[in-house]
DNA sequence: TCAATAATTCGGTCAGGAACGAACTATGAA
DNA sequence: TTCATAGTTCGTTCCTGACCGAATTATTGA
């Protein structure tokens, strides 16, 4: 059997663990050079190498050169919400493989992952809104109530441009740090941009890392306190 | 590079093209026996053993027996999402390799694709729709207008119970016999269950074979006129 | 009970592709 | 210019895993 449906080529494509590592790196939404995804995969450059042309071959990241650099990038928002759907996937089939958490302390507490906010902020987000009944909980998902709807509306975002998209509007995304859900799906990434919008927190340039400003640190706390 | 992220795992299992191929035939909805995915994936019933085998462990399928026969079926919403989003993937960047369509016509004309309408009636609600401007299509993807909606509502479908779901409210899903769109995601679903819930057509039991009623077909064919 | 069919297990073969290192090109800095 | 670094190409090695056929274990129907 080697003719098989178009997605399947793309699957292994996503499916050798050197690239997925790649994809993962490049989930953080950052544009990374050939040598630092190298590294991030664990390969040697000249292997890494192969790996991004067949990527960017198929599509799924594209490449920048700048300089004597080359950037790469997840290509567009189709690649991300098929890998996060995979994602949810491996985890909702409970197969975990246990995965070491970042060291950084900082990253631990706040870091993007895509689009959206993870690390134990991430957590506490999803789980005050979880705690005061903002999700209802289905076998096969998560979605917004009517006081839900509400809050984030308050909150400022635009809830019926965000259901408008091609996204899923909730995704509830297992966060390998600590092993807890935070939010992802449209929701997750329209809440971190008006987070970023009020400045209440700040991107490092060069890792996957959040900052909070300190007002922005007790607003958010004030936001999603956790409930007991 | 042996270890990645989890969902690697879950990609490479999708990634063979025998296995894809069992999964697209799953993806129709029905509930097949080992030695018919053998069939349909062109190997031996052996080796399909495996790949059942494996598909099953990672909870990707499942299987139950009945008799001396063994009918197996995609497990949960979770992964026909994420072989959708894989689907939706490989048709978007441009990368189709050609395969071809169904010979039997009756297939052409109608058959189900998981749980949506695809075939040429597929095709034609798809167009007829956009040609109203009931979607507006966007680089990533199409949502609902408005009037889109008003329409929808109009038909049958509770809009409202659609968006909560925590599918994609519109996918433009490629189809394979035609090389024209139709329409997937949770609203191509709520469609075809208007259309069952109204006899206007019927499940073939042994395939994924769609047949409208002759009064069905009229109304269809009025509702989702061509529009020139 | 026996024959037929569904499915699985096992052993052996083989190809694809992932990995590496060495040699090469390109860019920028000293 | 010369050196250092980024990235690629190429040839080689090696291992995983897909595949088949034969034998084995159910289950049904005659």
């Amino acid at each position: 059997m080697k003719s098989g449906p178009n997605y399947a080529r793309l699957a292994a494509l996503i499916g050798d663990p050197a690239r997925a590592n790649m994809l993962s790196a490049l989930m953080s939404g950052l544009a990374l050079t050939a040598r630092e995804l190298a590294q991030e995969a664990g390969v040697q450059p000249s292997t890494a190498s192969g790996h991004l042309k067949a990527l960017t071959t198929a599509q799924l990241i594209e490449c920048q050169k700048q300089g004597r650099h080359k950037y790469y990038r997840i290509a567009n928002q189709e690649t991300a919400t098929a890998i996060e759907s995979l994602q949810v996937l491996s985890e909702h089939n409970g197969l975990l493989r246990v995965r070491p958490g970042p060291k950084d302390p900082a990253l631990r507490k706040a870091r993007v992952c895509y689009d959206h906010l993870a690390g134990d902020m991430g957590v506490r987000l999803y789980e005050s809104m979880a705690a005061r009944d903002f999700f209802k909980v289905a076998a096969d998902g998560i979605s917004l109530t009517d006081v839900g709807e509400w809050f984030v509306h308050d909150f400022g975002v635009d809830v019926q441009q965000c259901m408008a998209l091609r996204r899923p509007l909730c995704l509830a995304c297992l966060d390998w740090s600590v092993r807890r859900h935070h939010l992802a799906g449209a929701l997750g990434a329209a809440i971190l941009k008006v987070a970023f919008d009020r400045d209440w927190l700040r991107r490092d340039t060069r890792s996957r890392l959040l900052r909070f400003t300190t007002v922005g640190e007790m607003a958010f706390r004030e936001a999603f306190p956790i409930m007991s």
